[in-house]
DNA sequence: CGGGGGCTTGAGGCCACTCAACGATAGTGG
DNA sequence: CCACTATCGTTGAGTGGCCTCAAGCCCCCG
């Protein structure tokens, strides 16, 4: 299941930070350091919440899944994300490496111990599970009212956003990852981007149809629905 | 705006124990109440925050609209739930009165003070946001990938649960807000109650149509999708 | 008792889904 | 290094579930 462990503090503790580390933080939190290769699972769903993680280098993706295999993503996990922290006892979503992932992580105990004594990192840990709850009612707009056009905009667009690097983003999850994510089928989705392509919209860099360059994202922004 | 205000404390504070009142916290937190009359807003997307509900009496619903009108409800409050409490500083749903309603507040700002001394207090903030973002989880599943008659089935069901009282509810709000709940147009909704209606799932009181009783919780729960 | 709003039901249309074929790409093994 | 193969993405044709539009009923309320 681990590729690689390392046991040791990592030179770049960003998982102690993001909790708001006064530096004796670092000192009690002990951080290991997992590899998962794509498609591989990191936890499943109602499995024990014992761990909090960060992607370093990679994606994540977080789902549910109907008994009959319709599948819900409830979010992409890029690098810098916190992932897997959860207030009861067990995951609420399955999570899996989407491509070759490596994420630092800390037993969720040892961080609820820290909470107990340090007002901050209390706070750091309300306004993570607040921004979560964020982006999941701006989801529920999307999928309960949004075209299939306006879905993948959006989708584009928030993507843009997180991981754009001069105006070239590569897209680490497949199709079906997107359609699953927005409620749609795979199709669909290609034939939004096809749509969205001929207009001038975006364009595909090379032959790699995951490289995805925005030509005009204010002409984007008017595919998405306005709020 | 208010039908009726009351700066007296209330003989049931129950929006200061649902925080965790220790006895002290009473004396430093002052409550309000107030009614609103049907379809009349509480506060608006993007508002200030400046107050914390719990409704006492009737229900709310809290929506998103798009600028051409199309609405997603976000969630129903019933007697005994809170609202209204942010993280940030401005409200992410309007919400309104569905019925004639009677809620008890308090002040963001004192409760946060008192949060800020009182790690039991801070403690049920994060509980509450937590709750919300499961019940959001939950609801981005039935949105993006449950049929029609599964979503009002798992409607039913969660009413049921929340406001049954010996297997008759009462619904308060309208097809058309259910219908925003569950991403589907009121005849979609209308529709799936008929043939529920029809299976003999379901039986509509007298001649009121929004008084519902569940003949049969278990055939009912075979019309929602397994988780 | 008349008017209006909410609910139901029907008819028809459309958007997204299903099924299918094909091309391109990346990974595999000879 | 190159065929072979599996996977991914695109595109087309046809279907279907939900939406739109409309009519009519019932209840509530003035």
């Amino acid at each position: 299941m681990f590729a690689r462990v390392n046991n040791a503090l990592q030179p770049r503790p960003s998982i102690l930070t993001a909790f708001g580390s006064d530096g004796a933080l670092a000192a009690r939190l002990a951080s290991s350091w997992f590899e998962y290769k794509k498609d591989t699972e990191i936890y499943e769903e109602d499995e024990a919440a014992d761990y909090v993680y960060e992607v370093i280098t990679g994606a994540v993706r977080s789902y549910k899944l109907l008994s009959d295999g319709r599948r819900q993503i409830g979010a992409f996990h890029l690098p810098g994300d916190i992932f897997g922290l959860e207030n009861g006892s067990e995951h609420r979503f399955t999570a899996e490496a989407i491509v070759d992932t490596s994420v630092q992580l800390v037993r969720r105990f040892s961080l609820e111990a820290v909470a107990k004594h340090d007002a901050m990192v209390a706070r750091n840990l309300l306004c993570m599970t607040t921004n979560k709850l964020r982006h999941a009612e701006d989801h529920m707009l999307l999928l309960g009212r949004k075209t299939a056009l306006e879905r993948v905009a959006a989708f584009l667009l928030e993507m843009d956003s997180r991981l754009a690097a001069a105006g070239v983003m590569l897209l680490p999850m497949a199709r079906r990852d997107i359609a699953d994510y927005l409620g749609v089928t795979l199709e669909t989705v290609s034939r939004a981007l096809s749509l969205l392509h001929s207009k001038g919209v975006l364009d595909f860099v090379g032959n790699r149809q995951r490289h995805i360059v925005l030509l005009d994202r204010t002409q984007l922004a008017r595919f998405d629905a306005q709020n």
